[in-house]
DNA sequence: ACAGTTCTGTTAACCGGTTCACACAAGGGC
DNA sequence: GCCCTTGTGTGAACCGGTTAACAGAACTGT
């Protein structure tokens, strides 16, 4: 996913696709661009959701942690991706933490300006309940994960759907290559770094991932896939 | 939580309330009614999601279920609210199974209908705007404890918010009275029968709780709730 | 009243994830 | 180049939940 440009969001995305030119031609207007260093917080949970953000470039970790320092990942946001957007309806506090994994590009849509437009644009407010239901649709998801599957799977599934979303094509043409160290993994399934690459070793061993720093090959699709469905099953 | 019918239901439910009347006239002819017998099945995780509905009288349970035969219970739907919206919604497959924990009546709004008014009052979107972002606040909430909390502290947190939602007042004065099983209880907190009974048996020698059959008696508030504070921050 | 079922209570063995501890490798900044 | 930080690899001890098994209590249907 490279980086794009304010006009290929509001283009693209659903939520503004087959908006009336006119209102997208003032969305691009009033949408500000705004840049992150990498590691830069841009809210945090609690905060008051003054705003919605669409990607343009870099990725933004979702977040949340506890005081005792034990830190979950929600989402990984690409260029293209749209967030915030519960805050922002509701009018109550952020659900968690948003900051930038790298530096990143975001076209900030300040709240008074968007619910102007939610007002005037029926369209508007039906591809937000499509979104919202995407959103509780894989939310449900991951708590039946987290009831149903025991680690392995749980860690196989999150690789294939990150393989999904930010895999780049291997230089050495063999599957997929994530940028993700396996501290995020065990934020990512609510697990140990430890317990991660344990599981990761004895992949490794049976040749379904390559691993390095920062780095997950996924070999075996396939093989990934089967033990997600087999724990299902049995 | 008694019986209600089916004009309280439309004039008290955030959904509904603030349409135009003629509008809520509309929905109450042509909401029709159900009735559930005890354990009765009303849809299934994959069917087609061709009704909203909204609970008169009885209880109804949202769960889902593996091959292998775990069941994990999402939420249990009192009298006055509104299930169902996420496949009405999208018109893609239900996400979990919905049946009738004891005798029960529904109000059924077919999605045609239901579509009708949707594009008809931009306040019926807003409102389900509103309700899918506290159905999503709390998923997430669901996602955070199963991350962060051990489970006397996730016990505790569903216990008290049961006690909220379905919490009779003991006749002995003595705090709320709880009509669950330890089973269902095993279900909701996606955990086995015999854990939670070791921890409730804990509590009971505690004098935080009294225990019967289908019953749970809160004696002290308090107390669970600290375990779940200390839990977060510890 | 009786039989069958459901639910509670309780134990021991097992298993998997956590925690703690440490060695080592790979980059990054200066 | 050299330190310093960040990430990986690994083992031992511990802990809590699961599984399996069983006894008895409480309700249901007939």
């Amino acid at each position: 996913m490279g980086p794009i440009d304010k006009q290929t969001l509001l283009t693209t995305n659903y939520l503004f696709r087959d908006l009336d030119p006119g209102v997208v031609g003032r969305i691009a207007a009033l949408g500000v661009t705004r840049g992150l260093s990498a590691g830069e917080v841009l809210f945090l949970k609690g905060d008051s959701g003054d705003a919605l953000y669409g990607v343009l470039s870099g990725r933004i970790r979702i977040s949340t942690n506890t005081p005792g320092g034990k830190e979950l990942i929600f989402a990984i946001m690409d260029p293209g991706e749209v967030f915030g957007e519960i805050a922002l309806l509701d009018g109550m506090a952020r659900t968690a933490d948003a900051s930038a994994i790298g530096p990143s590009k975001l076209l900030m849509i300040h709240r008074r300006d968007f619910l102007d437009f939610l007002e005037r644009e029926p369209r508007l407010a039906i591809h937000l309940l499509q979104l919202l239901c995407a959103r509780l649709r894989h939310t449900d998801e991951l708590v039946e994960d987290a009831a149903f599957l025991a680690l392995p799977a749980r860690l196989a599934k999150r690789l294939l759907s990150l393989a999904e979303c930010h895999g780049e094509p291997d230089p050495r043409g063999v599957r997929v290559e994530l940028r993700i160290s396996q501290n995020e993994l065990g934020q990512l399934t609510g697990t140990s770094r430890e317990s991660i690459n344990k599981h990761l070793q004895r992949w490794r061993k049976k040749g379904w991932v390559a691993l390095g720093r920062n780095r997950v090959m996924i070999r075996n699709c396939e093989a990934l896939q089967e033990l997600v469905d087999t724990e299902l099953e049995g």
